[in-house]
DNA sequence: ATGATGATGAGAAAGCTTCTCATTAATATA
DNA sequence: TATATTAATGAGAAGCTTTCTCATCATCAT
């Protein structure tokens, strides 16, 4: 991802908004709060202030670049954009993310609001589960 | 569902317990925030603390006869427990909630956790949907 | 380089929810 | 029924996430 995908989205190529992209590719995490990108940008020496997350966090949903989703817990969580769609496990209890796809139930999904006479404009499914690694312990 | 529910969960039988119960028995919404149970209160002549309300509710959440849902918007909703498991969809225009069920779904839902190697703890699958009435429109 | 425009940072404020604590109500017991 | 014990309530304060305000600053086209 690069200053063209900025421009490209009617958006100023900012040193906030450069930092905000790098750490969304670069941590390992995918998933992040817009506390863990304002905390991580903290550590890798920017001086970007949490009320820019926020605001560049959402200028890049609407813009198409990340996706939001709000997972239970209070704060929502940011991923890049991959440009095909997927579903989430979290762990109820380490808050691991895993992603899924599932065209069965993408399917029966359409099915379901078209049946009933609606219009579907997206879907929120997240499975909680309790991870394989936290079973163990 | 009456005073035998509150006792059986070990809750006291209280007048403001005993409302809020009664609200979302009688309310031809069947998913309410906290604030609607409150003002509802206060239209049928109840004097309950909006603090109070938030405290009955997750207690009825963790006594099962209630259970609690994070729809876009900010506002949790809440809804008397059927007994039997569902889904929901909800109009991005004007809010209205409806439920299904789809068993395809569902199990599509463990094998995909199984698969995983994980343990299925709850999920939670919302259609955003722009309903027939607000199509017209 | 300059100016016009938009972005930023800091703190204030909003919106929802929970907490605190003095007061009050509900149950158990006599 | 009166009393004692224990838990619940109400009001406001406080917490947490997110958004807003506005003076300052950076970006980009010229
Ligand atoms: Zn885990
Ligand atoms: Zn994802
Ligand atoms: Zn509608
Ligand atoms: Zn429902």
């Amino acid at each position: 991802m690069e200053s063209g995908d900025l421009k490209k989205a009617g958006l100023k190529v900012t040193l906030p908004r450069m930092k905000v992209l790098e750490i969304l590719e670069t941590s390992n995490q995918r998933h992040m709060s817009a506390e863990e990108v304002y905390r991580a940008l903290l550590e890798s020496g920017s001086e970007v202030g949490l009320a820019t997350v926020y605001r560049v966090l959402t200028q890049f949903e609407s813009a198409g670049l990340v996706s939001r989703h709000n997972f239970e817990g209070g704060q929502s969580v940011f991923e890049l954009q991959t440009g095909h769609h997927h579903d989430h496990m979290v762990c109820v209890k380490c808050g691991r993310v895993e992603e899924f796809t599932n065209e069965a139930i993408e399917s029966e999904q359409r099915k379901i609001a078209e049946e009933a006479g609606h219009k579907l404009v997206e879907h929120s499914l997240v499975l909680y589960i309790e991870c394989k690694d936290c079973q163990k312990s």
